[in-house]
DNA sequence: AAGCGTTTCCGATATAGTCGGATTCCCGCC
DNA sequence: GGCGGGAATCCGACTATATCGGAAACGCTT
């Protein structure tokens, strides 16, 4: 493919790699990038004086105007507005963590995320992306498309590995996306997260088209019996209904 | 000054039209940056094939690639993760919008936002930038550092006039500057949005250094008499406190 | 189906990104 | 307080590539 800026790739190389270290100095992202100081050095430098990186006791950082992109690209997308106090609701009502995922570039992306009361301690964080198939959010949406669209999602993506209990093959994935789609919401049994159950149910246009999901995840010790396959779900469904309604009439 | 990498410089000054415009095609890119429309045309699909961008009807929008840049840059300052709490806390109490700022590259960034019961509607979104002197949230970090570097803030930004109240002129800045200091916190009388009162307090380091500021703000309506020079004040103030002290214990 | 605006593609030119090497800076350490 | 070593800057040359007209394809609306 001719003509794609390669500077702009580098500079997000950059940015990224400064995300990763959590800061760093020129020759470490050099180093991780594999390219001369000299040159890595040019795009820091460039960036800083943009103050999209910020220059503290010899090491840059991620600086904050990303922040200010960031808020514009979550709020500017509907299912966030809508479903914000709908998953804060969510966590209160189940003292467990709440979330709300889209699909972005064939990729799972975790727009907010609200604690509840008895909440554990969880590596998501908004702006998160994991592969879709990982998560009971994502199975959630997949159930909810096109079957050309999953397909070529898993074609751009592949199935890795995250834990032992990920799907790995294209025929399972597609019967559990069966049996999600039949019973109205997805399980996620330690399949991102050891330790970790998840209930999740899509969030559907007029179509039928899955445009994000809601669940609730705790530990597997307080997600289990009655709470795990009657209570729960039942919550998650509610909130999804809520939110695809107002989502409707907005 | 020889080495800055242009493509960088104009990677993000497509993004940022895309985030003014909230969404745009090619020709309207290229007519705001006066550019090429093939320029431009070249950008926008290197950013999209590199997931920064999405593409959605014919126009681009910014990703959601960026919040997550965006979540590392304020999960990174220790002010965030020590105040979040005592911030929402005196947004409760006061029924108020309660906020966080530090500065960066000589702007006030608002950090994080947090809406009281009875909060109005206000302009003010996590990741935005103002000049320091046009808020009562920049003028308490700027009471709290050296006269020189307010100088130097001073010198690359100016004194632009948002509202008829802001302060335009440098002698005045420094008065009320150093009542600011004496008060122990500052206030803004529609300086920046007209009809908003606020007061702030600054959040030091060891050193009486201001590495961030806490406020409450609300409609004249409401900040007005005892409640606009005691009550809220005494709030504030008190949250800063509890943050200096837990930042000083971390 | 025709016409207009927009997007996309293509090729030529010169700009500017890239990199090795030299220099300076900034530490800790003797 | 000076010495050493690693990192950060600066510099200059080469050529890869960003840039930009112009042309083609697309997708509306009339």
């Amino acid at each position: 493919m001719p003509g794609p800026i390669n500077a702009a790739k580098v500079s997000f190389e950059v940015v990224e790699t400064l995300r990763e270290l959590d800061g760093a100095g020129v020759s470490e992202v050099a180093e991780r990038l594999d390219r001369p100081t000299s040159t890595v050095h040019d795009y820091l430098r460039t960036l800083e004086a943009e103050e999209y990186l910020v220059k503290e006791g010899g090491e840059y950082h991620v600086g904050t105007r990303f922040l200010q992109l960031g808020e514009q690209a979550r709020a500017r997308t509907k299912p966030f507005r809508i479903a914000r106090p709908e998953v804060d609701d969510l966590a209160d009502q189940t003292g467990e963590h709440a979330n709300l995922m889209i699909e972005e570039h064939g990729l799972g992306v975790f727009l907010y995320k609200a604690r509840g009361d008895d909440a554990v301690q969880l590596d998501t964080h908004a702006g998160m992306r994991v592969p879709l198939q990982t998560a009971a959010l994502g199975k959630s949406i997949m159930a909810h498309r096109p079957r050309e669209e999953v397909d070529a999602i898993v074609d751009r993506h592949g199935l890795p590995p995250v834990t032992e209990n990920t799907i790995t093959d294209r025929d399972d994935l597609f019967e559990e996306l069966d049996a999600v789609r039949e019973r109205g919401y997805a399980y996620d049994d330690a399949e991102r997260v050891k330790g970790m159950r998840c209930v999740a149910a899509p969030i559907t246009d007029d179509d039928g088209r899955a445009i994000a999901a809601v669940s609730v995840s705790g530990p597997e010790s307080r997600m289990r019996e009655h709470r795990f396959t009657e209570e729960i779900p039942e919550l998650v469904l509610r909130t999804s209904n809520v939110i695809e309604v107002n989502l409707t009439y907005s």
